[in-house]
RNA sequence: UCCCCUGUAGCUCAGCUGGUAGAGCAGGUGGCUGUUAACCACCGGGUCGGCGGUUCGAGUCCGUCCGGGGGAGCCA
C-alpha cells in the first residue's frame, strides 16, 4: 500500500490508466444509481470527488460503509469533471472501506463546528479542513523560520528543557522533582532540594535566551526554536503553559541592528508562507479572517514604524480616544495602547524602544540616561505584542547592580556574569512566540486552536 | 487572580413576565442518473450541567459547585 497523495492526484491530468488513492471521506451524496464522495488526506485543502456507480459490481455493497469519517481505498481512473467545483474527479473502479466511521457516533459532522465543541476532540479536530490548512500553515511557518535562520548563517542551538535558572524572575516556573510530595525531605525546616534530583531546586524553562546568549557570544549568530513552560494562572486567548518560542541571539550586535533583523524575519517568513500556502491561506482568508491576505501582503511590503516609548506615550496622550487606563510615563502599556497605536495611528506593525527600565528584565542594556533601557517590543494589530527583545547589558557591573535591583540572587547568575567578565560584546536578540505568530498569520481569534494538544491552566487532555 | 457572559437533542440555537420542550442541521428509512451547504417525504432522539432552595408548579427565580467563552492583569 502506497498510495499517491491526494494532492498530487489533483494535479494530474485526466488518464485511462487506473490509480489508487487513500483518504477520509468527508461527504457523501447519493442519488438514484450514482454516489458521489468527497475524500481528503490532509495533503491539501481540497479534496477529491469519487463517481461511484451503483450499479456496477461490488461498488453498491460497500458504499453505504463509506460514510462521514470512513478510510477509505479507491481505485480508479481519472477524468475531467462535469461537474463544476472541480477540475478532475475519480471515477471508481472498486472501492474499499478500511476502517468504517459509525456515523451514529462519529463527532464530526459534515456541517460547521464551533471551536468550542472542537477542542473537546482535539484528537479528531485534524480532520476538518480548517485545523489541516491550520497544521500545514505551521509547518510553512516552522520552516521558514529555519530557512530564514540558515540562508543567514545562525547557527540552530538546543538550550535544555530542564534549567535552574530563570530568565524571567521566580514563580512561573513548572517545578521538576523526583521528591515524594506526600513525604518531603526537610532542612531546618525547608524543603532540602539537595536530596533532589539536580541536587537543587529544578524547573521547565521558561527561556532559552541565557544560555543562547552562552552559545551567541562563541558562534556569533544563533537561534534557538523549541518548547518553553509558564506556570502563570492566565487564562486568556494568547496564552498557553506550553507553547513553541524561536529565539535569536546574536553577538557584535546592538538595538538597531535587532530591530533590522526582526523586521527582515516578520517579513520574510511572512512571504514564505504567502508562495507556499496560498491555498490554506485563501480559507483563513475567507472563513477566518476576512482581509488577512491583503494585510499580511501589505505587512511585507512597509517598513514598520519605529517609535520610541516616550513618543508612544506622548501620541497615545494626544489621542482623541478614551482609554480605561490613562498612558503616562513610567507605566508599561496597556492592551488598549497597543491596540491604539497599531490600529488606530499606525495601522500595521510597529516597534516601540527605550521602555523605563523599572518595567523590563534585568538582563537589558541600561541607556545612558540612566532610566530606560534598550529594549523593543514589536506590536501588531489585533494581537499586540508578538516579539519582545533587547540589547543584552554587556557591562558586569551594571549587569551586577540590575540583578541586585531586581531582588534576585547574583550566586545563581555568576556563569552568566561570566560572559561579561570574559570577552564581553554588545550582543542582542528577540523572543517570538510561535503560537502568537500562527495566530497572527491565520487570524485564528484563541491561541488554543494553533496548536494540536494545547496545554493551558486547569486543561491538559489529550 | 479579577470582571462580564454562558451551559436546553449528536451539533448550532430558540423557549417573553414560572404552567411541564421546539427549530435547523446531523442520523435512520424511502424517493430521485451528475451531486457539490444536493433535494423531497417520513421516523427516532432530551434526568433542560450537578446539588440544594422558593413555589401548588422551575428550563425559567435564588444559592452553591462544576464546565465553556469573552475581557483585564502578566507576558510570548
Amino acid at each position: 500500500m502506497n498510495s499517491p497523495r491526494l494532492k498530487t492526484v489533483l494535479s494530474m491530468q485526466p488518464s485511462p490508466e487506473p490509480v489508487t488513492v487513500c483518504g477520509w471521506v468527508r461527504t457523501r451524496r447519493e442519488s438514484k444509481g450514482l454516489c458521489f464522495l468527497e475524500i481528503n488526506d490532509g495533503s491539501a485543502v481540497e479534496s477529491l470527488q469519487v463517481v461511484i456507480d451503483l450499479r456496477a459490481d461490488g461498488l453498491a455493497e460497500e458504499t453505504p460503509r463509506a460514510g462521514t469519517g470512513a478510510s477509505v481505498e479507491v481505485r480508479g481512473t481519472l477524468a475531467a469533471s462535469p461537474g463544476t467545483g472541480q477540475a478532475v474527479e475519480l471515477q471508481a473502479l472498486s472501492l474499499r472501506v478500511i476502517g468504517e466511521a459509525p456515523p451514529e457516533s462519529y463527532p464530526l459532522q459534515k456541517k460547521r463546528h464551533s471551536f468550542e465543541f472542537l477542542r473537546g476532540i482535539a484528537h479528531l479536530r485534524p480532520r476538518t479542513n480548517t485545523f489541516g490548512a491550520l497544521m500545514r500553515v505551521r509547518n510553512g511557518l516552522a520552516a521558514g523560520i529555519h530557512a530564514f535562520f540558515q540562508e543567514r548563517g545562525f547557527v540552530w542551538v538546543h538550550t535544555p528543557i530542564i534549567t535552574t535558572s530563570d530568565a524571567e524572575g521566580a514563580g512561573e516556573l513548572f517545578q521538576v522533582t523526583t521528591l515524594p510530595l506526600e513525604r518531603l525531605p526537610l532542612a531546618d525546616g525547608r524543603i532540602d532540594y539537595a536530596r533532589d534530583f539536580f541536587g537543587k531546586r529544578a524547573g521547565l524553562t521558561v527561556s532559552g535566551q541565557l544560555e543562547a546568549e552562552a552559545l551567541a557570544l562563541a558562534l556569533r549568530d544563533v537561534y534557538t526554536f523549541g518548547p518553553a513552560f509558564r506556570a502563570e494562572n492566565s487564562n486568556t486567548s494568547r496564552h498557553l503553559a506550553e507553547f513553541w518560542m524561536v529565539e535569536p541571539e546574536m553577538a557584535f550586535c546592538d538595538l538597531a541592528g535587532d530591530m533590522d533583523v526582526a523586521e527582515a524575519f516578520i517579513k520574510f517568513i511572512l512571504r514564505w508562507v504567502l508562495d507556499r500556502c496560498p491555498l490554506d491561506m485563501e480559507l483563513f482568508d475567507r472563513w477566518i479572517e476576512p482581509g488577512i491576505l491583503a494585510t499580511l501582503r501589505k505587512v511585507v511590503e512597509t517598513p514598520f514604524v519605529r517609535i520610541t516609548y516616550a513618543e508612544a506615550i506622548d501620541a497615545l496622550g494626544k489621542a482623541q480616544a478614551s482609554f480605561e487606563y490613562p498612558a503616562s510615563w513610567g507605566a508599561d502599556l496597556q492592551s488598549e495602547h497597543e491596540k491604539h497605536l497599531t490600529e488606530k495611528v499606525f495601522q500595521g506593525p510597529v516597534i516601540v524602544t527605550d521602555y523605563p527600565k523599572a518595567i523590563k528584565a534585568f538582563y537589558m542594556k541600561l541607556n545612558d540616561d540612566g532610566k530606560t533601557v534598550r529594549g523593543m517590543d514589536v506590536l501588531v494589530p489585533r494581537l499586540g505584542e508578538i516579539i519582545g527583545g533587547s540589547e543584552r547589558e554587556a557591562d558586569a557591573e551594571k549587569l551586577r547592580a540590575r540583578i541586585r535591583e531586581a531582588g534576585l540572587d547574583e550566586r545563581d547568575y555568576s556563569w552568566y556574569l561570566d560572559l561579561r567578565r570574559y570577552g564581553s560584546a554588545p550582543h542582542a536578540g528577540f523572543g517570538l512566540g510561535f503560537e502568537r505568530l500562527v495566530q497572527y498569520v491565520t487570524g485564528m481569534a484563541n491561541i488554543r486552536d494553533v496548536i494540536p494538544f494545547p496545554r493551558a491552566v486547569g486543561s491538559a487532555e489529550f
